[in-house]
DNA sequence: ATAACATATCAATTTATGGTTATATGTTCA
DNA sequence: TGAACATATAACCATAAATTGATATGTTAT
């Protein structure tokens, strides 16, 4: 039960939600969910600590930079119930727009080099980020 | 996404999983929950209350009594993360243990008559839940 | 109608969680 | 080594959620 209320609550949080979805799309770094999301830098991490912590997701360093992704290795259970939330979330417009959001910061961080912060901040300025 | 939040926000609480397992053997009535996981009349009420908000039961009237049994109706993805909440939540220890309080409790009850609260005192008092 | 009872709701309190700012850690590159 | 940078952690506040005790509602039976 414990490992099950845990997962649980770590999926009852909207914010954790939107980077389990972006996430099921691909790998991405903290300062890539941050820019997508709109949210702090701490709050992110923070988040990304809860989820890891239940195994829903994990990391790997790559040199200044910590990729976060799903655990595909999940329990037989929590692997069908993070499925099925995936699912039914990923046609939302919440999800459309994050999606869109992670494309348009992409192609934002193309133009200088991957994951510079001037860049990011950039693209939350003028997404009225503040 | 709302839904879906709700839904998982629902299912984020040991007492509200505790319900959710006892309901899936079969439908309840309050008191019988109230005496099975040994917590408050309002507390129980309060969380069937937000059970039913989210969708995840439904209750019927039988005289003084309310039944609270599971939604079988909930909309596809809903079922299938309920399915999975309660699949990998039913060989628990903890749900071992209230199935067997259940199992006792209605033995109990069939002494005198249905949801008795003399009954149900005496049977809370006999497991030490003051 | 009223007494008794099962459940729901309310008001009040404690506890947990989301969120912020400031600071620490770990990595790269000069 | 140290400066710069990405991320993590700590301390803190505000808010929401859990919990309790008292009371209200709705039902049954007298």
């Amino acid at each position: 039960m414990e490992n099950m209320l845990k997962l649980l609550k770590a999926l009852s949080d909207g914010a954790r939600l939107r980077i389990l979805m972006l996430l099921s799309a691909r790998e991405l770094c903290v300062c890539q969910l941050m820019a997508v999301l709109c949210i702090s830098q701490p709050l992110v991490s923070k988040n990304l600590n809860i989820m890891k912590n239940a195994g829903l997701i994990k990391s790997r360093r790559d040199g200044k930079l910590m990729f976060y992704s799903i655990n595909r290795a999940l329990e037989s259970n929590g692997a069908a119930l993070v499925k099925s939330v995936i699912k039914g979330f990923k046609n939302s417009p919440e999800a459309a727009m994050d999606l869109e959001s992670l494309t348009e910061c992409t192609e934002f961080q193309k133009k200088t080099g991957r994951c510079d912060m001037e860049t990011l901040k950039k693209f939350l300025k003028e997404r009225g980020c503040r």
